[in-house]
DNA sequence: CCTGATTCTGCATGATCATGCCGGATTTAT
DNA sequence: ATAAATCCGGCATGATCATGCAGAATCAGG
């Protein structure tokens, strides 16, 4: 057996379980240990995986998507210029859907106070923080909490949303990309998030520059049914999205 | 299986249950329970759990800044005393609905965290408070969302709650009394929460005693089917209820 | 085909790591 | 208050690891 034949199985291995033992491979593959000790320090200095004792591990694939908790701690400001600038987009008089997410929960924040406005949303958040407001009526799309989104998800969030029709709707990006369009962490999310797309006459994005240009495991739409990306700051991946015939907004450092 | 593993796994275990116990891990894991210790304490030097006589606790998150108008709806301590009164009543594992209400809000905050439950509810406040709680799942129900009572209402939510069948439901009171049994302000309000009734095989009601002897326009249960109040104060009104067969809890100045 | 260089592999050795067990202290429950 | 469960520290043991070295396989060029 090839040395390279030999990596590309404890590679396949990795992807597939997870782990290896190096014991357990130098028996099955009938090589000494010390073999496959060296195979997996090769295998991790290309970052196939990462050597712990006993064996190795597949190294964490997605940039892991942190609870919501979590992220809406981090870059306030930030996240508020942005949920300005989208918030310029809402029509009046009409129903909005908000997606689940920390920018678009600062979207919400953001939101003129001066229009009226329907918005439906599957985020228990951001019905919390609009419910009360003057000149805004919130439908609330149920369903089972995810907790790590915070994002209502399931069979009966999509059959809720099939019955809205949105004039505009903000779906929450895990990761952006002209190419592989928009994306999400889990399957569930992206089943909701399709169902929201839709439902939608148009679709805006609300996204901070670290996630334009990334792709996650399951798709949404294509790039192509994006109508707005609003970020705040231009870049390649920007240009390659208006290519694809997405209107691109960036959020001054001062939104006044 | 490695040592890292190991750790993910009860890592993971603390996210979804909250809690882990080192001797059931063990034989769980068939390993010696110091080698849970072992983990447990490795795991704590990096933040992941906290340990305690017997296993181990998922870490409080930090207390996120809520908004003003949750935080005054609360009354503080007495509505805190009530909520873990009533918070006792309800069974580990089973399906528990929350109606709205600053009082069910109190409830919801003052749950048992190392109990496992499913908790529906239609206010947004109290699934955006719970969502992300380990050992807890939520199901929302939706539906236009009432700037008064901060739940959601219409036709939507009474069809979502018929899909439903809560072991025991905590129904915000408007008014209760023996003789009206337990009423409500608003038509719709009333309608909901007699859908949550029909819905729920045991009814609770967590009430200030201002509540009690006191009646609203629109009839939702009678007395007769309220299996529990909760309050913090003995009263002729509760002797009344308790006679109707209402099992009265008083919610004493110390809930230690 | 031969030769020297390079790479791969297995083995030996001493160090490191993970685990289980034991005795005594501490906590919890009855 | 007493018994049981749990925890802690230390220790012994076996597994695993890093390193160096030597033989075998592979390869390029003459």
């Amino acid at each position: 057996m090839l040395t390279q034949e030999r990596h590309a199985l404890i590679a396949e291995r990795l992807r597939s379980a997870g782990s290896v033992v190096a014991s357990a491979l130098a028996a099955e593959l009938a090589v000494s240990e010390d073999t496959i000790r060296r195979d997996l320090r090769a295998l991790e200095a290309r970052g196939v995986c990462e050597r712990v004792h006993g064996g190795a591990l597949a190294p964490e694939m997605q940039p892991r998507p942190q609870p919501v908790r979590e992220r809406t701690a981090m870059a306030g400001d930030e996240k508020a210029r942005l949920g300005a600038a989208a918030a310029r987009l809402a029509p009046a008089d009409a129903l909005v859907f908000l997606d689940a997410g920390s920018t678009n929960l600062a979207l919400a924040a953001a939101l003129p106070r001066d229009r009226r406005l329907t918005v439906a949303t599957n985020a228990p958040a951001i019905a919390a923080l609009l419910y009360d407001r003057p000149g805004v009526s919130v439908i609330l799309v149920g369903g089972r909490v995810d907790p790590q989104s915070g994002a209502c998800v399931g069979a009966d969030t999509v059959a809720a949303l099939a019955r809205l029709r949105p004039a505009l709707a903000f779906i929450g990006a895990c990761a952006v990309d002209a190419g592989h369009g928009l994306t999400a962490f889990s399957l569930e999310e992206a089943q909701v998030k399709a169902a929201i797309a839709d439902a939608a006459a148009a679709i805006a994005v609300a996204a901070t520059p670290d996630k334009l240009g990334t792709f996650a495991p399951f798709r949404v739409v294509p790039a192509e049914r994006i109508g707005h990306l609003v970020t705040t700051r231009r870049g390649a991946a920007c240009d390659a999205l208006a290519d694809a015939g997405v209107a691109v907004h960036v959020a001054g450092p001062d939104p006044q």
